[in-house]
RNA sequence: GCCCCCAUAGCUCAAUGGAUAGAGCAACGGCCUUCUAAUCCGUAGGUUGCAGGUUCGAAUCCUGCUGGGGGCGCCA
């Protein structure tokens, strides 16, 4: 019985009892849900608790008429009432064991569902200056944004991720005079980029064309810009790549200044009324949307602003027919939600529907912010050689985004059992180990009996197997995939408590029963819901470790 | 001054408005001639920053404080 046929029988035992004379009001959605406490049965309701008052019950009194009626029903086994008037729901006995054979049979897809189909959705994240390597400071948004990416394609939503490149503006002439400067020997200029990548940019410039250093900085800067561009792009593209993180489209910033998309953008914001003139600068009337100030499209000197530009890439989204675009942001730049928004609404877009801004704290570690202007960065690249991005990938998904993160260098170093991910992938492995023994001594799973897999560690371990799918679901719609990786950890310490007290493998005295074949599909059916977790968090479950 | 986020065990962090607030690490004590001991079992650790409010019920929602982080440009 799944949860919705559950909330249905509520459903046609509250219309019984209303026939019969009472007078509940039931609620919009009945809530059903898993019991934090085992003992407490399959699946608990509030629903008498919620209702009572109204009717003129007490609430313990009210559950105890539900429950009776809901006991009659098939499927359902047990019903008790509980604390100020919970329904405790216990279901039928061998279904549960059922669910092992499924999941095995279900393989990759077990988890997938279609809770966000019809969902067409941008997310856009990194978005990293190409003017430096990737940092901590990005790192936690790679991860992130990759597996939201990789949750709500899970749920049925069509998903394209994007980097969008910030390759114009005056950032990249600061750039290309820092190399510069490294070329010639000298120190970067004031409020240049002072990092060592700059002078090996340089280096690696100078060493492919030596003529470049020979002539004029003024007739070579346009080239040396536009080739340190190209190197930082290419390290920030085979960094991500290392990292696991999948981008379906580069999106230049620049192509939106030459294709004239940005002026193309203010004449349609303009058309919607919401575009005047003052000061000789050209204003978006953002206030109109809930911003706390109006915004500059074109300075007075006729160059569009970087926001002008933010304009234009949201109006491209629009027209290529994302009906949700997502934005994943540092909290530095949450002053940008009410812009973002405005610009969504100028464009006729709902700013509740059709776009959101999801901010995450900054990392800190040891104390220290990373910025990219401080001398003491710590690069994703450094980070990947020395930890492995399934460990990096790992504890900066488990933790949800608005909460700041403080890192201990220490314990990264150490790559210890402090980390969890090692807790997670070990289970994953000796799951693996398991079956390749139990193969070796001739044990299939064709002997499998959902009403052999009795002892209490199986009840709870297929109980928690069988929420996979709704933790999926959820960690979608909320967009928190740390829900995701805390539910491995329980699965696999519920699994390595299973494999304490049950054996997969016969002793070799013993004879090979349906137990064992039924234990070995539990086996596989655990590991298969482990593969596809971290999968989804982009972290890969080792055969052997 | 205005705006956003946060405050939970010694540390790092969880917890759809639900039942006795949970994990890992650190501390202490146990289990390996048997499928991977990176596992498992046990002990200890809490006025959920403070004060009110909302309701059957608040770590969670609302108000006000306190403390911490971040942001308020015709920069990008």
């Amino acid at each position: 019985m799944t949860p919705e046929e559950l909330k249905s029988a509520i459903s046609a035992v509250i219309a019984e009892l209303n026939a019969a004379g009472l007078a509940i009001t039931e609620p919009d959605t009945i809530v059903v849900e898993r019991p934090k406490i085992r003992d407490h049965g399959d699946w608990a309701s509030n629903i008498a608790l919620q209702t009572a008052k109204r009717a003129g019950l007490k609430p313990r009194d009210l559950a105890e008429q539900i429950a009776e009626r809901l006991r009659a029903r098939s499927g359902i086994d047990a019903v008790d009432v509980a604390g100020p008037g919970f329904l405790n729901i216990t279901l039928a006995a061998d279904a549960a064991g059922r669910l092992a054979a499924d999941i095995v049979a279900a393989g990759e897809s077990y988890g997938t569902g279609d809770a966000l189909s019809g969902h067409v959705v941008n997310m856009e994240f990194v978005s990293a200056n190409p003017t430096g390597p990737l940092h901590l400071g990005h790192t936690r948004w790679a991860a992130l944004g990759d597996a939201i990416a990789r949750v709500l394609r899970a749920a049925g939503a069509e998903v394209a991720s994007e980097y969008y490149i910030n390759d114009a503006g005056s950032q990249m002439d600061t750039f290309a005079n820092s190399v510069l400067a490294r070329m010639h020997g000298r120190a970067v200029p004031e409020g240049g980029y002072p990092g060592q990548y700059v002078a090996d940019i340089a280096e690696a410039i100078r060493a492919e064309r030596p003529a470049l250093v020979e002539a004029p900085e003024d007739e070579v800067r346009a080239e040396v810009r536009d080739r340190a561009y190209a190197l930082q792009m290419a390290d920030i593209r085979s960094t991500l790549q290392d990292f696991g993180v999948h981008f379906d489209v580069w999106f230049s910033e620049a192509s939106l200044h030459a294709s004239g998309a940005i002026e193309k953008a203010v004449a349609r914001l303009r058309e919607q009324g919401h575009v005047y003139e003052d000061g000789g600068a050209v204003w978006l009337r953002t206030t109109t949307f809930g911003d706390d100030k109006d915004r500059v499209l074109i300075r007075a000197d006729g160059q569009p602003t970087y926001f002008a530009a933010d304009a234009a890439y949201y109006l491209d989204k629009k027209d290529r027919g994302f009906t949700e675009k997502i934005y994943l942001l540092g909290a530095d730049h949450h002053g940008y939600i009410g812009r973002l928004k405005a610009i969504a609404a100028a464009a006729g877009d709902d700013p509740e529907t059709n776009i959101e801004v999801l901010i995450g704290q900054l990392i800190s570690i040891n104390g220290a912010k990373l910025s990219k202007r401080a001398g003491n960065i710590i690069e994703l690249r450094d980070l990947i050689d020395w930890l492995g991005a399934d460990a990096v990938r790992y504890s900066l998904a488990r933790t949800p985004a608005d909460s700041p993160l403080t890192l201990d260098p220490e314990v990264l170093r150490s790559a210890s059992n402090d980390n969890p991910v090692y807790y997670v992938q070990y289970a994953h492995a000796r799951a693996c180990s398991i079956e390749r023994n139990a193969v070796t001594a001739g044990i299939t799973t064709e002997a499998f009996d959902p009403a052999a897999l009795t002892d209490p560690t199986e009840t709870v371990l297929l109980a928690a197997l069988a929420d996979f799918p709704r933790v999926v679901a959820q960690a979608a719609q909320l967009r928190e995939p740390h829900r995701i990786a805390r539910y491995l950890e329980s699965v696999a310490g519920l699994f390595h408590k299973w494999y304490d007290a049950c054996r997969v493998t016969p002793r070799t005295d013993e004879e090979i029963t349906s137990v064992h074949s039924s234990r070995l599909m539990l086996d596989r059916a655990t590991a298969t819901v482990l593969a596809n977790g971290l999968e989804l968090l982009g972290v890969g479950a080792p055969e052997r470790m």
